[in-house]
DNA sequence: TGTACATCAGTGAACGCGCGTTCACTGATGTAC
DNA sequence: TGTACATCAGTGAACGCGCGTTCACTGATGTAC
């Protein structure tokens, strides 16, 4: 049966939502098409009233969960401490347990360039963080201290979901947060290299 | 037919070898038994003859590209100028491009952490991937600054081959590695906080 | 405003395919005499 | 040392299963008159 314009808009954010969150929660290669439509209540078929392939489907969704994460990044440094309370937020325990509504860079992202299959919006996202944590660092060299820095951030959450001891995980997460939020404070100011 | 026990362990390293890198370069949800086995002259039944089933190969793969990537870190650090060597070997762009022969942190433990099926064997790679970074560091804080430089290293890795542009993927392998050497080189002689 | 009809979101069976795993079988090797 | 036989690495067909995708169909909605 036909439904109306309005009905069928909100399926397809549906479908973008559920699929941004399997993905980043389960995989893309882990994800089937066929439970998650079943998981929205519809049948699989559908599917392709809305995406060409499963291809699109996960451009989509790796761009709304980009767009999901620039909204963290831009909320948290809008406060008195910025580098803090991104810190804070990204290198939590409730970020590192919830892969599926964290950051895409460490999930969807790092899927896709492992396989050879980079996404441009990739490159967009990367540069958008860059952008916003060296706007707020103070001293020298702030763009490879933010690429420096965004690596970190990338990096502490991977190993601490990769580690399957809890205390090792809580430390690394801990650590880096420390480490990153200390080297922000004080410019960078490192003599360069002759 | 029968063949002689060195037959049946080369083959079993062969299989361990084989799996090992196709599960780093194409991840090891994509990665089947079948071609596999193939791709080394043999039928995928004679696959159980030496493990129990994938999630067994899988351990063993991940402990043995682990075991691999310690001997590049000992051999790397055994240098006059041991963190800028370590350094200069994993964020290169080999290393970024031949994820098959890489650092399992960033692709088969990554994935496994990711689906919440972290491996006991990641803790000890970890662990000793910090001790020795440590073990080169002057001054304070030791630990928790190489539980930065790890993360970092393990990131930029991730972001360089997630990131579409080739020109934005070689700047976050060199910026890290300038950022990195810098932080290394200077003793971490931040004031500790209040 | 009321009626006739075209549209198309969603249904559900079916397609070929590759997956992990099982199993009866083969035949050279290793062992026992 | 030579012979008989048990072992078992590897073969290849088959198992059920879920995958991504296709397709004829349904029927309420949106449109045209």
């Amino acid at each position: 049966m036909r439904y109306s314009q309005e009905h069928k808009a909100q399926t397809y954010r549906r479908i973008v939502k559920e699929a941004s969150a399997r993905f980043r929660r389960d995989g893309v290669a882990a994800t089937g098409l066929q439970p998650l439509m079943k998981a929205l209540g519809l049948t699989h078929g559908g599917f392709y009233a809305h995406f060409e392939s499963k291809q699109a489907l996960v451009e989509t969704a790796l761009q709304d969960a980009t767009a999901e994460m620039q909204e963290v990044f831009a909320a948290a440094t809008a406060t008195p401490k910025p580098i803090e309370s991104l810190l804070e937020r990204y290198l939590s325990e409730a970020h590192r347990d919830h892969p599926e509504r964290g950051c895409p860079l460490t999930t969807i992202a790092a899927e896709l360039g492992q396989r050879g299959e980079p996404s441009e919006s990739v490159d967009a996202a990367v540069l958008n963080r860059l952008a916003i944590i060296a706007s707020h660092l103070s001293g020298e060299n702030r763009e490879a201290r933010a690429v420096s820095m965004l690596s970190a951030m990338v990096g502490a959450l991977i190993l601490s979901r990769s580690v399957k001891d809890s205390a090792l995980s809580n430390r690394i997460l801990q650590d880096a947060k420390r480490r990153l939020a200390l080297e922000s404070e004080h410019g960078g100011g490192y003599p360069e290299k002759p």
